[in-house]
DNA sequence: TCTATTAGGGACTTCACAGGTCTATAATAG
DNA sequence: CTATTATAGACCTGTGAAGTCCCTAATAGA
């Protein structure tokens, strides 16, 4: 039960190109130096990002990745279901119908936590702790 | 990013043994089949139950499993980490202090859903419900 | 128009671990 | 003593995370 390394690194990625905030795109050579990751696995990751719509590419000389217009309101949720899906954390393969009182316990208390993530944005956290690159 | 299909198994084993609450033990052939697994494995997951001191274990002719004396008091978070462990979700590896943003949000995330989960307990669930075996 | 630079994609490898099986051992009721 | 029960260790297997390699497509600038 833990998220994946993958996620990890879109977080980090996500808080750097929100506090950076520039019309210039960023390489992933850039992105995955701060990182020690390596660059052809952290495209990987970033072309998900891309998919979900949070970022965008521009190929060739000077290309990289940049935020969108919407990147304001891009919450801790959505990098993670980008990621990881968002598939629930319980998944019994039976399914005895809506009254299941397991289900319905861990299933809120997941609701629970997804809540926090979605209020929580990254745009604010950048704001809030005044992050400088 | 998933509950492991042990933590299904000691949730409705808990269920069980919490609607149950017999003076004779039950024994692990019996609690397997009801979930159709093995015998063999579902015992090692009851084992870290009992090492957790939520149940104990007689040896022997008509031995099996039963809950302890403090039963009424178990949550479900108290399951969960038995079986899981009590690692945080996201562990990076560096530890660029207290200040870290994206470690406090994910944790207090984290802490919102256990909230919910130790306030929850096993033998209010089966009141509530009124499950009967 | 050519070339260097960038992202995207597919195929592949490696490793850890969940999920289980099998077998042997220890305890105990009858 | 014996049948029955839990415990423990060694082992197997499939899956998915994490990462590498290499080829292709797009494009800015010379
Ligand atoms: S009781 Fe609930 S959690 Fe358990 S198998 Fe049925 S539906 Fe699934
Ligand atoms: S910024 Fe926070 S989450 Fe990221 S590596 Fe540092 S301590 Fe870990």
């Amino acid at each position: 039960m833990k998220y994946s390394k993958a996620t990890d690194y879109a977080l980090h990625t996500m808080l750097f190109l929100t506090a950076a905030t520039p019309q210039k795109p960023i390489g992933v050579q850039q992105l995955a130096e701060r990182q020690s990751v390596s660059p052809t696995y952290l495209s990987k990751i970033l072309t998900k990002l891309v998919k979900a719509g949070m970022i965008e590419s521009i190929t060739g000389v000077n290309g990289g990745y940049r935020l969108k217009r919407n990147w304001e309101d891009i919450s801790f949720l959505d990098i993670i279901h980008a990621i990881e899906g968002s598939a629930s954390l319980f998944d019994c393969s039976f399914d005895h119908g809506p009254g299941c009182p397991i289900q319905k316990v861990v299933l809120s208390a997941e609701e629970k936590m997804e809540e926090l993530l979605r209020n929580q944005k990254m745009s604010d956290l950048v704001r809030e702790h005044n992050i400088v690159i």
